[in-house]
DNA sequence: CTAATTCTTCAACTTCTCTTCAAATTCACA
DNA sequence: TGTGAATTTGAAGAGAAGTTGAAGAATTAG
């Protein structure tokens, strides 16, 4: 479980990273707007604790920002300013819960662990790149909104790529995922699926995201 | 697990020492200005306590250079001087922590093990070396922040050179490396490989990284 | 059981990398 | 400063890696 805790008081956000540490949960810490931004693009988390009251840029919109792609499930706001106002505003943005400061660690792991629960439970369990989306429940996959049929290797596959973005796959890999550890020799598989599944997002539109690393793999990237 | 200690006050870095010791660290220690240069050029640590009240140069002037050396993630700042200035100078310029002194060995230990930890998740895995940095998750190398393409020996050598830079390598070892234990004979691949290599880290703008030793091999330093 | 779909195999083709080689340059040492 | 050895360089062919289309085998659906 990853977590991200955008939050500028670093002593704070060092002793609730540690805490979490021993509650198994890896944690990504942002300590001002740009930061915040940057970790939100390159990685998926599975809970956001945003505080509001944030330098640089204040942390609602940050909240804004993460609503508009999508990824604004399993934010958790915790704020110095304990007013209805802010608190109503996070929660119409988007937020899953609100907690004020000053709270115990114990709170904020019950509350962590209660968004996640939710989050996994109501059929969000959608991986999701760009404008790309998988639905791992229904194992419906969709390119700007529009579904796009696979067959079953193609489906693994992508997914395969797509939870390993941005890292060189090998063919090994990629071979033991989809057909087990007894895929010695050939590659003609992979060549012709991997063939198959650039027409089909191609088709619908979104080509160029299965990039060929020359005698080392793929790498699904933008 | 290694582990920098910048402290001019004899008695308190050698207990530190000895208590990090127990905990399985691996502690070097420097009590000037020029000394914890020295260590810092030629070996990479895990993590820095640094002293900010330094004789003989600010500790701060450390930071800065770490800084510019791409090398301050991981430093933890331990200061008497418990201004919010020193404090927020410090984290500007790049310090993962701050802890005022007189401090529990315990909670040093701590910090020290949040600051790894966290170093060790969101760096990628990354290899660095000034302004050069490999991600051997997606082997993508960049030179400035600018990506860099490579071939698959090009990227070996590359990582190859810099898991060993500053030492002098000699062409058998890098045979060894990179086609294994029979490459008897001709060095005529190395050269090419060299070549270019240099030619590209050239175009990125660092050319003179690798260094042709006559006669023994050659070594990547700056 | 048959038809349709999907998976695998194969071979021709394209693209990019690695290796080879010879000529030019640099270096250490006498 | 001259000499042989070490290194650098550019060019080009050999070879490996990847792509593609087509067709047979296997699987699934009706």
């Amino acid at each position: 479980m990853k977590i991200l805790i955008i939050e500028d008081e670093k002593e704070l956000s060092a002793s609730i990273a540690s805490y979490l540490a021993t509650q198994e949960y890896a944690c990504d810490l942002a300590e001002n707007f740009s930061e915040a931004l940057d970790k939100i693009e390159t990685l998926d988390y599975d809970c956001i604790l945003l505080d509001i009251s944030l330098p640089g840029g204040n942390g609602l919109k940050i909240l804004e920002i993460l609503k508009q792609n999508n990824k604004s499930d399993g934010v958790l706001i915790i704020s110095a300013k304990n007013s209805l106002d802010d608190k109503i505003q996070g929660l119409n943005l988007g937020a899953d819960d609100y907690l004020p400061k000053p709270f115990h660690l114990s709170e904020l792991s019950a509350r962590i662990a209660a968004i996640i629960r939710r989050k996994n439970f109501d059929g969000h369990s959608l991986v999701k790149f760009h404008n790309l989306t998988i639905d791992t429940q229904s194992k419906v996959v969709t390119v700007n909104e529009a579904p796009i049929v696979l067959t079953k290797k193609e489906y693994e596959l992508l997914l395969y790529f797509v939870s390993n973005k941005r890292k060189v796959i090998s063919k090994d890999a990629i071979a033991r995922y989809l057909w087990g550890d007894d895929m010695a020799g050939s590659f003609d598989f992979i060549y012709t699926h991997i063939k198959n599944l650039r027409k089909k997002l191609g088709d619908a539109g979104e080509a160029d995201y299965i990039k060929s690393i020359y005698g080392m793999g793929y790498k699904f990237s933008d």
